[in-house]
DNA sequence: AGAAACGGTATT
DNA sequence: AATACCGTTTCT
């Protein structure tokens, strides 16, 4: 649709300098426990509603799909949102303003096929991070006795990389190129790989490997950004960089977005009851801020 | 098929 | 010269 941006007579400078961005990595340098909303709710009301929305599909449609029949009745239909439409908007011809002043929680609630078996999903900080991995596989797998040094290298990170993300150096012990370093960065998140900066900045850009084009000779006229691919469960393995999604393993049965803050758009997720903690938190903003912006470009970033 | 590691060119 | 980057190979 809107293929070329609507709203940007001259928004790029472009003669000072573009320096290297990662604005995510700035957005989110420690997301705030409660008050501190650092996106645009209003942005999020309208049509973000429904990314959450497809976002949830995703987490119940492939939460399970061993348990999900070739045609059961899955989340399709499932979701049902009370009020999609947008609070902060007005209604012309009503006069119920109440936007979110008491708290509009529209609760998706994700019910799987089954019921609930993961009814306190996350008891605590996960452990996103295995330090090392859980085997050697590849290459050196089972050459000499390699013990590579996979420095955690979780200090000394580059400044370019947003927080949260890990970064791992791994040293190379054979061949011609031995004892060079290889690095490689992990999302948080999706928890895929990357191999470099721009593989990083990339996906942060547009949430998805930029590498991904001479697929097709050509038929792609508007390659741009390729829809999620909600049928992975990256935290499990960690692909390569390629799509952007949530941690499917560690979620929650039913998330409750609520908006906490309409004046400054503080949206917090709801576990049942709980509050996400802190440290799922900043991955879930993060994921939600990435695939709202992902459609509304960079609309909810505007500073007022 | 996917992940890990090496090889080698491009870039700084 | 050093290293960032990524194609390709190798192994699970």
């Amino acid at each position: 649709m809107s293929a070329s941006e609507t709203s940007k007579p001259d928004a790029k400078p472009s003669s000072n300098d573009p320096p290297e961005f990662n604005f995510i990595g700035q957005v989110i340098p420690d997301l705030p426990s409660v008050p501190g909303p650092e996106f645009d709710a209003h942005a999020l009301a309208a049509a973000d509603i429904k990314e959450v929305e497809a976002l949830i599909d995703a987490l119940t449609g492939e939460a399970d799909k061993e348990a999900a029949p070739a045609e059961g009745p899955i989340a399709a239909e499932k979701m049902e949102l009370p009020s999609p439409s947008p609070p902060s908007s007005s209604q012309p011809g009503e006069s119920t303003p109440q936007i979110a002043k008491t708290e509009p929680e529209l609760d998706f609630e994700a019910n799987n096929s089954e019921d609930v078996h993961m009814q306190t999903p996350a008891p605590e900080v996960v452990e996103p991070l295995s330090q090392f991995p859980p085997r050697k596989r590849g290459r050196g797998a089972a050459k000499t006795g390699l013990e590579l040094a996979i420095v955690p290298a979780s200090q000394d990170l580059p400044d370019w990389l947003p927080p949260g993300w890990r970064m791992e150096s791994r040293v190379r012990s054979s061949g011609v190129t031995a004892g060079m370093r290889d690095r490689y960065f992990y999302d948080p998140v999706s928890g895929r790989q990357f191999r470099s900066k721009r593989e990083v900045l990339c996906f942060l850009e547009t949430g998805m490997s930029g590498r991904q084009r001479a697929k097709s000779k050509k038929k792609d006229t508007n390659a741009d950004v390729t829809p999620l691919k909600t049928s992975e469960h990256p935290s499990s393995g960690g692909k390569r960089a390629n799509g952007s999604t949530f941690d499917f393993l560690n979620r929650p049965a039913k998330v409750k977005w609520v908006l906490t803050d309409s004046a400054t758009g503080s949206w917090t997720p709801f576990i049942g009851d709980e509050k996400l903690p802190e440290s799922r938190k900043q991955e879930w903003a993060t994921a939600f801020k990435s695939i709202a912006l992902r459609n509304s470009g960079s609309t909810m970033f505007q500073s007022r």
